[in-house]
DNA sequence: TTTGAATAGGAATTCAAT
DNA sequence: ATTGAATTCCTATTCAAA
């Protein structure tokens, strides 16, 4: 199920150090949920985790620890 | 030069929405810094400018403004 | 609606070369 | 040290299919 494919994503990024949607969908294998690499993208979009500071992958200068 | 043309780059990202290499690129040569994508990728790089919340590339939920 | 397979698109790296 | 050409790598999209 979507839902919790998603929710394990959520907590593998958090857990580890994740750079690759095919390093996810690795981990996501050995947990049991087995998807292509095009499902994985669709689910780091819909949770928002997309590699961008800033609106539509515009290139912005990363934003600074809060105060 | 390339320190001219890393300033180009920050003056162009503060002023417009450039969301690829490419672009980025183009409105580089219509400045007269004819260079290629390699060469924008690491201005990029070397500037900070990756699209990245956290270090290296890592998935990570994007940070929201400061309060 | 969700997914996979295949493809296209964008970015980073390699390999020289200057 | 800096760059370009070519390649590789990573991600998004398309096109069906279930």
């Amino acid at each position: 199920m979507k839902n919790r494919r998603q929710n394990a994503i959520l907590e593998l990024i958090r857990d580890y150090k994740i750079d690759t949607q095919e390093m996810l969908q690795e981990m996501l294998a050995s947990r049991g949920f087995s998807v292509t690499q095009a499902t994985v993208s669709r689910d780091i979009r819909e949770l928002n985790l997309v590699k961008s500071v800033g609106e539509d992958g515009i290139y912005q200068i990363p934003c600074r620890p809060c105060p």
